[in-house]
RNA sequence: GCCGGCAUAGCUCAGGGGCUAGAGCAGCUGACUUGUAAUCAGCAGGUCGUCGGUUCGAAUCCGACUGCCGGCUCCA
């Protein structure tokens, strides 16, 4: 707050300047210069964004956004969602508001409570009042105010929700408000200076939303856009939507044959001829890393005695997301988990500290029942298969197993080229099983584990299984987007339902960790992640065709056949495009199937028992020995390089 | 599960209370014999998602169901 003290800002040229405690971004752009200070829409200090109306209270790295920053979309988007709101006030004045969005980085959002869905129509009125409200170009005015006020203030307009949302802020937090022209709304900010800064919107879709995010409350409905400083920008972000939608999985996969899905099965891929390949390897490559590091692979019934689920708990928990079968009057479950079965092999037989650690692999296929809603391509499945592995050891081997395991999942990411890295670790959850002690401890072992590796981690607060506490992997794909794949669980909780033993050195009963442990995580979620990340142009030791054959005309189908045969005997997966077409037809099938390599075979390369390459990239490498292509292919797919 | 949308040929899509439902691509047949992203011609292909209702008549209008899509919620 305003003070006799002084503050001091870094500036990104470097220069430092001193101003009061309780001065304003704007007042600094207006010291600096009038041109900045009319094209200033928020501020940073220290990486955190602020408000150009908030006072500064601390010294530190200081910068100002124009409307020509790139880092001016999250100030932008947020003053084109009150303005959302606004026009949807004036157009339907007796419409509750809710809130808007936590995050800006890319759209905005505003739920209201609305007697109907909003239609097409509804949207492009929305926008047009919008433009007009964002040509009056009002000042965005930050007040604080009293939560008193604030309440009597949203009571007096009718805005019901907004005062629930007021009792949803923490005692003692500063409450402050937001006004353009004659519209205020509850927010923390930041915004932009003015209105007028926002030069491109698109509503982009409805959607109904649960208040508070509460299932079991009232559903409102919300709107989607996205805005930013240039209408350039604006187009770049559909385009880049229009780029997104062409390595949709879901798209991809069924055009390049690889899997469909079937009424019959909802949510459950049939993987054709070529999907299978891929999901093959994948496992085969996950099989070699297990076998290299000393987990054995087990292979566990579909179905059993819903009993065991019982002791699992996880009939408790998950009855609802399970399948079930009764024959001879006996009740079954198809299981949703490899685990407990794992368990049971464990016990099948006295164990001792020698034994350990015991680490079981597990591809078996699990069924859980996903509400319908929640099921989409490959990446929210049915029926799929998990990299599974648990690993039974001692208290003491818990910090090795788990960095053993670190280390194949980042050896295995790096194979796919998933260079960028977040690894998450999630503390206890509210609801939870077992004591502080033991989750004290768990926490400590993955963060020892981690750390003595010198492995960079986020903590996830609050977010592990309700058995223990887990390390999260997230990658970022070909396009940015995050995804999680792998992760490692501690497990104390089901050694102990399933009263797991092993003898100890002092010759008594002591009971094993289990770590839970899975790389890709489920194979279809990991297969659809790919083909979006690779855009359907797998690598070579993925690719199910790795050359096809293309002969200019049928004069030259048995050479091109005999090229074919050597390269199957030299375990190349080619095949022969030989069909009465133009090269061009062929070359263009071949390529949108995204096939590595096309032979182009004629005249010249039957002559000199050589092949014309053209890789999928389009280049031309010109007639090459068919040996020499052959090898080449072969030792790409050895070593799994990405290279082609 | 909730809010909303969609469902016509293998694919992308047009049509629309009425008489024989269309196009392009893909497929098949034939001609062409092809040199680095689509040769030409012909043929075939449909219970207009399923069930029910309204109607003289429904692919078209209404309802239910199923599946899919965008969100919400959930995800051991």
């Amino acid at each position: 707050m305003p003070g006799s003290e002084s503050i001091h800002l870094t500036l990104p040229d470097g220069s430092v300047r001193e101003v009061a405690c309780g001065t304003t971004p704007l007042a600094v752009a207006e010291g600096i210069g009038p041109r900045l200070a009319k094209d200033a829409v928020g501020a940073e200090l220290d990486g955190q964004p602020v408000d150009l109306r908030t006072p500064l209270d601390s010294s530190g790295q200081f910068r100002l956004f124009t409307t020509k920053s790139p880092e001016a979309g999250d100030f932008l988007r947020h003053s084109a969602e009150h303005v959302l709101a606004d026009a949807v006030k004036r157009l339907w004045p007796e419409v509750e508001i809710d809130a808007g969005r936590q995050d800006h980085s890319e759209k905005f959002q505003y739920d209201f409570r609305f007697p109907r869905a909003f239609t097409a129509e509804d949207l492009e009125k929305i926008e047009s009042k919008m433009r007009e409200i964002l040509a009056e170009n009002s000042v965005f005015e930050r007040e604080e105010i009293s939560r008193e006020q604030a309440a009597e203030l949203f009571a007096s307009m009718g805005e019901t929700l907004k005062v629930d949302r007021l009792g949803d802020i923490p005692e003692g937090e500063t409450i402050t408000l937001y006004r353009h022209g004659r519209f205020a709304d509850l927010c923390r900010g930041p915004h932009a200076q003015r209105a007028g800064q926002v030069k491109a919107i698109k509503l982009l879709e409805t959607s109904g939303a649960y208040f508070r995010g509460d299932e079991s409350g009232e559903m409102l409905q919300r709107i989607y856009g996205t805005a930013f400083g240039s209408a350039k920008e604006l187009d770049d972000y559909l385009e880049r939507l229009e780029q997104a939608k062409l390595r949709d999985h879901r798209r991809l996969g069924p055009e390049l044959d690889l899997f469909s899905f079937n009424e019959h099965a909802p949510a459950s891929p049939f993987f054709h001829p070529k999907g299978a390949f891929i999901y093959n390897a994948l496992i085969d490559y996950v099989r070699e890393r297990n076998r290299d590091n000393g987990y054995h692979e087990v292979v566990t019934p579909q179905i059993l005695d819903v009993d065991l689920w019982h002791t699992s708990g996880h009939y408790d928990n998950y009855r609802d997301g399970m399948y079930f079968a009764e024959v001879d009057e006996r009740q079954y479950a198809v299981k949703p988990m490899n685990c407990p079965t794992h368990c049971l092999i464990f016990s099948n037989t006295l164990r001792s500290y020698r034994d350990l650690p015991i680490r079981y692999a597990d591809f078996g296929r699990l069924h859980r029942y996903e509400r319908s809603g929640q099921t989409s391509g490959l990446t929210r499945v049915r029926s799929f298969a998990q990299d599974d592995a648990h690993v039974f050891c001692t208290p003491e081997q818990v910090e090795v197993e788990v960095l053993l395991a670190v280390s194949i999942i980042r050896g295995i990411y790096e194979t796919f080229g998933f260079d960028e890295l977040l690894i998450e670790l999630s503390t206890r959850p509210e609801k939870r099983l077992g004591s502080d002690e033991l989750w004290d401890r768990a926490e400590k072992d993955l963060a020892a584990a981690l750390e003595g590796a010198g492995i960079e981690y986020e903590v996830n607060a609050g977010d592990g299984a309700f058995y223990g506490p887990k390390i999260d992997f997230q990658i970022k794909d070909a396009i940015g987007r995050s995804w999680q794949l792998g992760t490692v669980q501690l497990d104390y909780f089901l050694p102990e339902r399933f009263g797991l033993a092993y003898i100890g050195e002092d010759g008594a009963e002591h009971r094993p960790v289990m770590i839970h442990r899975a790389m890709l995580g489920s194979v279809e979620r990991f297969l659809g992640i790919l083909i979006e990340h690779t855009a359907g142009a797998f690598p070579v030791w993925l690719a199910p065709i790795q050359a096809v054959v293309l002969p200019v005309s049928d004069k030259f189908h048995d050479y091109a056949k005999a090229v074919q045969d050597t390269l199957t005997s030299g375990n190349v997966r080619a095949h022969l495009d030989d069909r009465s077409e133009k090269l061009g037809y062929k070359i263009r099938e071949a390529q949108l199937q995204k096939v590595p390599y096309m032979l182009v075979v004629g005249g010249r390369e039957q002559d000199s028992e050589t092949v014309a390459v053209r890789p999928r990239t389009g280049e031309d490498l010109g007639a090459r020995p068919l040996a020499e292509i052959v090898e080449r292919i072969r030792e790409l797919a050895a070593s799994r390089s990405r290279e082609l």
